[in-house]
RNA sequence: GCCGAAGUGGCGGAAUUGGCAGACGCAGCAGACUCAAAAUCUGCCGCCCUUAAAAGCGUGCCGGUUCGAGUCCGGCCUUCGGCACCA
């Protein structure tokens, strides 16, 4: 007694009325990081879950997309972790990349401090925000430790012929001063800084994507857990065809050609032969010719060459060529095809070459229209006849017969596709053949801000590996950063020289950095083994604690990060680093975070800035306000009102468990169900609802903003009984369930409540079980419908049957009178939820 | 052009399996408390007509299926996103 009484006089003086977020988050903060509450092992007997969010380039300021971000990320961590997963959550830093090295042109300072200097502050932001990670698995890619490996795994990719280097026409961004790969290329402008790419000739480094393409598309289908739009994203980026690939005969120029079609039921068609400017014949040609055509060809190449991506590469521009005067054979048929050279065909894609059939491919027809080169019908549709005089356009539907297809004549289309192919087989001069759109991946970039490419050029031994005990290769601290220079690697003089590690001659240094998304494609592992230094991680490990469960980022990643992480898990299984096929089992894509309609950005000057909305509301508020607003896929709107009022809800929980603190403190944990009174039923009865609404919407629905608003109906419900007398241990248990289900969305007010009732740490506890008996009420009100429409509403008892419910209903006195000179044709009755009456 | 997503009050959104459209929150209105204001607590809050009640209308548009449609089917419209001369 006297025990009791010292205790509720010193809660009385520590439970202050108001709710002070600025004094409890930091007191919080500091007390979890002494206690190391967040700390993760590897525990074989326990399930584990990896929670994982994007880790985020160090550009200095945490922004409200990080904040949406890592809330869902933290929800459901200490979600899983309260069911009893062991859950590993992670947080580094995308540390390589341009906006260091422009700090250090613009304003002299080493990208290496700028980057350490942003990552320090954006991880204090993180830690203000209470987020569940585990710090001590921090990885920083720009940091020797890791990018050791990241080097070390260009190796291997090395080793396996994986990693090539080779002159091609690539995409190079004049702002960036370096090269792209095809995925950082947008509507044909750099991915970062949105300036116009060109196209520049380059010997450089590649990662061959293109052999993953298969699996790469196939194994999209073991993705379950993936939005279907990531999905259809990938499969049109890799944009996989079948088709035939095929050789026409040109004897004038004792040369063939080799064309893909994915379309070779109309190869009797063919009347020409489309080069791109870029077909290695153009040249043989040009040579074979009269002067005066070589020169009208040459011309013709310079100027479609000199043309931008977009401009060639848009559908709607005029299709141009040259005739060269020489022509081919189509093997079908014997029939001679004049050869062109044109601007609509594309040099990267298939052959470079196209077998040219106007009747059956609009651009053809256009072209042949053009140039009056003629046109043979090969297809003629199941209903109706085509006359070519007739026709105004290629018949490209994907229907019909064969004409003039010698003895495929009659031939119903997709057979003689078949058909043709075997042909070409049997006879020799074709093969069936897949094709992707998918290119091979460009990884070198002309930046010194980057993780160095470990090759040595040796004038005896060529491309020479730096060996793995001598990484990682470091970047030198003392270059010049100058704007528009070459790269300061290339300008470093100790860089460069170096002894060939085969011969110990003279020897110079790759100056090429990795492009940074090699960097991000493999982080999610290292998290699981962050500080092996023989490894880039220990397979047991990795193989505990990998593939990631859940994966919340952004939408801009579908085809870059997601792509290339996926094909590196692909070369790390083959290579027996680890035993999965795919990184993330479900991804979830937020949604932007947007104000007045768009996104947030400087240039608008609608950007609201987390510090200062943690400084003014609190970590919780903010967290629960942007949970809570919308679901966490669609895009959010900001709204300063909205942020108010999630605070007040919080300050209204603070309220009421002050008001009832008296009674949850003296409550027992456990009491006499049979006991309680009506008003105490209900009251538990919303309780276990409650429980069992937030479980599904976290647990299996990510419905974020459901489950809060639920709680906010179980707080609304405390309060309409605040002035009855309620069973203090009922009190207790709402109490406790309530701030366990809480604790995920507003950790620090669910821990300092908690920690006023109860002992230890909110986050340790079990996440609650709802009775399932509680949750079922004693009655139910039904909707009595006449014609569909609602005249009344009866209470019936709950598990009424179907009969039962109907007698009520028509018994009903509303419901009578209105019937009063009808016929009742028909009665639907759904048990506990509504009866119809068909009157007419 | 092709592929995909979305469209619900003044606003953000809810309705999970075809069964009361608008939960929860914001804004607004009213009351209580206060000398007063703020804060807080309580109530009201789709449109239309109305003193009120009742009726009627209502989930982008047109049609269909069904006792019953925000939800299913067919045809459109608008907005956003991806791809776009890929043979």
């Amino acid at each position: 007694m006297k025990q009791r009484l010292e205790r509720f006089i010193k809660m009385a003086k520590e439970f202050d009325e108001k709710y002070t977020p600025a004094e409890i988050e930091k007191k919080w903060q500091k007390i979890w990081e002494e206690q190391d509450v967040y700390k993760t092992e590897r525990d074989d007997t326990k399930k584990k879950y990896y929670a994982l969010e994007m880790f985020p380039y160090p550009s200095g300021k945490l922004h409200m997309g990080h904040v949406r971000n890592y809330s869902i990320g933290d929800v459901l961590a200490r979600f899983k972790t309260m069911e009893g997963y062991n859950v590993l959550h992670p947080m580094g830093f995308d540390a390589f990349g341009m906006p260091a090295e422009n700090a250090a042109i613009e304003h002299g300072i080493h990208p290496s401090k700028w980057t350490h200097e942003n990552i320090a502050n954006m991880t204090r932001q993180q830690k203000e925000m209470g987020l569940s990670y585990d710090w001590d698995r921090q990885a920083i890619t720009c940091n020797e430790d890791y990018y050791r490996w990241t080097q070390w795994l260009f190796e291997l990719f090395y080793k396996k012929g994986l990693a090539y280097k080779k002159a091609a026409t690539v995409n190079w961004c004049d702002k960036c001063g370096t090269v792209l790969a095809n995925e950082q290329v947008v509507d044909g402008k750099c991915w970062r800084c949105d300036s116009e790419v060109a196209k520049k000739d380059l010997a450089q480094w590649f990662f061959k994507i293109t052999d993953y393409a298969d699996r790469l598309l196939q194994d999209l289908a073991l993705l379950k857990g993936w939005p279907e739009r990531v999905k259809i994203m990938q499969e049109n980026w890799i944009g996989k065809s079948e088709g035939l690939e095929f050789v026409l005969k040109a004897p004038e120029l004792g040369e063939e050609i080799a064309v893909y079609t994915t379309r070779p039921d109309t190869a009797f068609g063919v009347t020409f032969m489309a080069l791109a400017p870029e077909h290695p014949l153009v040249e043989k040609i040009c040579a074979a010719a009269s002067e005066e055509k070589a020169a009208e060809i040459k011309k013709f190449c310079e100027e479609t060459r000199a043309k931008s991506d977009i401009e060639r590469t848009s559908g709607d521009s005029e299709k141009e060529g040259v005739f060269t005067g020489f022509y081919c054979e189509n093997p079908f048929n014997g029939k001679k095809a004049q050869i062109w050279v044109t601007n609509y065909v594309l040099a990267e894609y298939g052959t470079g070459a196209v077998m040219g059939v106007p009747t059956e491919d609009q651009r053809d027809w256009m072209f042949a229209t053009k140039y009056n080169i003629p046109k043979i019908l090969t297809i003629q549709p199941k209903d109706g006849e085509l006359k070519l005089e007739e026709m105004t356009e290629a018949y490209v539907e994907k229907e019909g017969v064969l004409i003039n297809s010698g003895k495929f004549d009659g031939m119903e289309m997709h057979e003689a596709m078949n058909k043709i192919m075997d042909e070409a087989e049997n006879l020799g001069f074709g093969k069936r053949r897949a094709n992707y759109r998918l290119r091979d991946w460009l990884i070198s970039r002309q930046r010194y801000w980057g993780a160095p490419i470990p090759v040595i050029y040796c004038d005896k031994c060529g491309e020479v590996l730096v060996p793995e005990e001598d990484l990682p290769v470091k970047l030198p601290q003392d270059v010049k950063f100058e704007s528009g220079a070459v790269s300061p690697l290339a300008d470093s003089k100790e860089f460069v020289e170096c002894a060939c590690p085969k011969c110990g001659g003279a020897a110079r240094r790759e100056t090429d950095t990795m492009d940074t998304f090699i960097c991000s494609s493999w982080y999610y592992l290292r998290y699981a083994d962050p500080h092996n230094d023989k490894m880039p991680f220990d397979k047991k490990e990795v193989n505990y604690w990998a593939p990631v469960d859940q994966y919340i980022g952004g939408i801009e990643h579908a085809i870059l990060h997601l792509l290339y992480s996926r094909f590196f898990t692909k070369v790390l299984k083959d290579e027996g680093l680890l035993d999965f096929d795919e990184p993330f089992t479900n991804l979830l894509t937020q949604g932007m975070v947007i104000k007045d309609g768009a996104k947030m950005s400087k240039s608008k000057g609608n950007v609201v800035s987390p510090e200062e909305i943690i400084g003014k509301y609190g970590a919780d508020t903010a967290r629960l306000f942007i949970l809570f607003a919308a679901p966490v896929e669609r895009d959010l709107e900001w709204s300063d009102q909205g942020v108010e009022g999630s605070y007040r809800f919080l300050a209204r929980v603070w309220r009421i468990l002050h008001h009832f603190a008296d009674a949850i403190d003296k409550g027992a944990d456990s009491y006499d169900l049979a006991a309680l009174n009506a008003d105490e039923k209900e009251l538990r009865g919303a309780l276990h609802r409650t429980i069992k609404k937030v479980t599904e919407d976290v647990g299996e629905r990510f419905m974020f903003n459901t489950a809060v608003s639920s709680i906010m109906e179980l707080v609304n419900a405390l309060y309409a009984a605040q002035d009855k007398e309620i069973n203090p241990s009922l009190l207790r248990e709402i109490a406790k369930d309530l701030l366990l289900m809480l604790a995920p969305f507003a950790p620090h007010i669910a821990e300092e409540l908690w920690s006023k009732f109860f002992a230890g740490s909110v986050h340790k506890q079990s996440w609650p079980k709802y009775d399932a008996a509680a949750t079922v009420k004693t009655t139910a009100e039904i909707v009595v419908q006449i014609n569909g429409k609602v005249r009344d509403k009866i209470i019936v008892e709950a598990g009424i049957d179907k009969k039962a419910q109907e007698e009520q209903a028509l018994a009903a006195p509303k419901i009578k009178e209105l019937l009063t000179g009808k016929n009742v044709v028909k009665v639907i009755s759904v048990p506990g939820k509504l009866v119809n009456i068909v009157a007419k």
